[in-house]
DNA sequence: GCCGTTTTCGGCCCGACTGTTTTCAGTCG
């Protein structure tokens, strides 16, 4: 049974966080969770690095002993030195670490000077009213923390679409405010990543309280969690997590930089500063007192010898050294794309006729769009059988007469059967241009079945795009056991191609696999997956997520114009 | 524990805010 990268990146983060409430150097602890944070994002699998001969060790942040440790984690699926600590501390005094206002310091309080080693224990010393006897713990602390062991807040991530309605309806908000220049959010949001935990606005102005002020008067604010002068923390009704920091203009460079992070890449560039005699913090970069740079970020970039890095790679995971070479991707843009390829109709359960869906996609500037509905299996949808679909293409055909300059290409998401044969006959497939294979139940076969069977999918020469292929839906269901190495590499060797399907709770693939497919030499298809004539529009969020994976124009099927596309379409 | 165009030893990002303290440690991002 292979570990997968998060759990061990989780094991790792375990280890850091028992490690620290033991007191031990923090800068251990720091190696660890950089290490886990590397091997989340690496684009292959630990243990598929370690079979084809790679060195660990020639990862950044991870050296001789973290490549054994990580190695023998892959090995056993175990990791000896989190066992051990476990042993000596109680595994969950994490979960009270992770208590709001508790960190290692006061959990190593606890445990030591009060035996505590549950959120049971905390709670029965809470009503003993033993905390308040600890030092640096006081009355508000012991309120608060009654409150979040009385009902505990899972965490949440939040999906970029509705993260971006809060968001609009709160910048819009505090645009109203006097004295505002920028106001802009940024973080994970401006990253792009296709989840955010929380919302962090900047804004420029004089009077940094005013606008903390103009945020904590905010409709939809629930609870004032930190008001200072510069930065003030909100939670909104919706239980998203809002962080505003104001700046003076001058500063808005390095503050958007700093706010954008990743924290890794801020750490990364704020090394270079130092290497360099300089000092880089939200407020500029500095040689001693004198400010060299910090209205703009491509200035700081500048100065530091490199060109301005798109928010969308900034996680630490190459880009600094790319940038150093001059080698960054000249990532893929909307207005690169001239079709969709994954486009439903009310012959099925779109909610638009065909005509309609072609309109409204040329409207977006697109000179094709496939109408892939969904095949007869798939029954509540209305799924087609090859009756139907025949009358359909009869249908694009005619309609297709009609058209100028724009061409409606005829399509299937077949589903794929539990034993990776197809949902349609190969004779009805062949009249079409474009098969988008899916699966779309059986979720739970074991990881080797659910890999052969996409792999036999993909063996059908009609397949020409393997849609949504891990099947996670975010926060709601993760993806289905599979090999989705072998399943890239499989795609590769069949001239198949992978979608990155753009619906905002499936963005799937999602980027780290995306990087892998490009590195793996696999093109891809952003498509949005439209039941409706709004949701051609969430095509932006796939591009976001391609920029994430690395992915330049050559890399998207879709950026081919429609010659080439057919060309390309036929295997 | 990692790392090196000043270093193989001695550094390791940087600042804001809270609740505690009585000048600051701890937590957070």
């Amino acid at each position: 049974m292979p570990v997968h990268n998060a759990e061990i990146a989780a094991m790792l983060d375990q280890a850091a966080e028992l490690l620290e409430i033991r007191g031990d150097n923090p800068f251990r602890v720091r190696a660890y969770r950089r290490a886990a944070r590397v091997v989340e994002g690496l684009p292959r699998s630990v243990t598929s690095l370690l079979a084809a001969g790679e060195k660990l060790s020639a990862l950044p942040g991870i050296g001789d002993d973290l490549a054994g440790k990580i190695a023998g984690i892959a090995a056993s699926g175990k990791f000896d030195l989190l066992e051990g600590l476990k042993r000596e501390l109680p595994g969950e005094l994490a979960e009270i670490a992770a208590l709001p206002g508790l960190g290692p310091k006061r959990v190593k309080l606890l445990h030591g000077e009060l035996g505590v080693r549950s959120l049971e224990d905390l709670r029965r010393a809470i009503r003993q009213g033993k905390l308040r006897s600890l030092r640096g713990f006081g009355p508000i602390m012991e309120r608060k923390l009654q409150g979040a062991l009385a009902k505990p807040v899972a965490e949440k991530r939040f999906r970029l679409t509705v993260a971006e309605v809060e968001a609009e309806a709160l910048v819009n908000h505090l645009r109203g405010a006097a004295g505002v220049g920028h106001v802009v959010v940024a973080g994970s949001f401006r990253r792009r990543r296709d989840s955010v935990g929380d919302l962090d606005i900047l804004v420029t102005a004089r009077d940094g309280a005013a606008i903390g002020a103009r945020l904590a008067a905010y409709e939809n604010v629930a609870t004032v969690a930190a008001r200072g002068p510069t930065r003030t923390t909100v939670v909104l009704r919706s239980g998203l997590q809002v962080d505003l920091r104001v700046v003076p203009e001058a500063s808005y460079g390095a503050a958007l930089m700093y706010f954008t992070g990743s924290k890794a890449h801020n750490i990364a560039l704020r090394n270079m500063a130092i290497e360099r005699g300089w000092k880089l913090n939200e407020y500029g970069l500095f040689e001693g007192k004198r400010r060299i740079a910090g209205t703009t970020e491509a200035e700081i970039y500048r100065k530091l010898g490199l060109p301005e890095i798109p928010p969308e790679l900034r996680e630490d995971r190459g880009e600094i050294a790319a940038a150093r070479k001059k080698q960054l991707p000249a990532l893929v843009t909307l207005s690169d794309i001239r079709g969709d390829l994954h486009v439903h109709s009310t012959w099925s359960d779109g909610t638009v006729a065909i005509a309609e869906m072609a309109a409204a996609a040329r409207a977006r500037g697109y000179s094709y769009m496939a109408i892939t509905d969904h095949s007869r299996r798939l029954t509540v949808a209305h799924g087609l059988d090859p009756g139907r679909l025949g009358r359909q293409i009869d249908e694009i055909d005619r309609l297709n007469d009609q058209l100028k300059g724009f061409t409606v290409l005829k399509g299937s998401e077949v589903d794929i059967l539990a034993d990776g044969t197809l949902d349609l006959p190969d004779r009805i497939l062949d009249r079409l241009d474009v098969v988008v294979a899916a699966v779309h139940y059986k979720f739970d076969l074991p990881r080797a079945a659910q890999t052969e069977r996409l792999i036999r999918a993909m063996d059908n020469r009609h397949v020409s795009i393997l849609a949504h292929p891990t099947g996670r839906l975010l926060g709601e269901r993760d993806a289905y056991d599979v090999d989705i190495e072998r399943v890239v590499a499989a795609a590769g060797e069949r001239g198949c191609y992978l979608e990155i399907n753009a619906e905002p709770d499936r963005l799937d693939l999602d980027d780290v696999h995306a990087r892998a497919a490009k590195e793996m030499g696999v093109k891809l298809a952003i498509s949005t997956d439209a039941h409706s004539v709004a949701a051609l529009d969430y095509m932006r969020l796939g591009v976001d997520q391609a920029r994430r994976g690395w992915l330049e124009p050559g890399d998207v099927l879709n950026t081919r114009p429609l010659g080439d596309l057919k060309k390309r379409l036929k295997r």
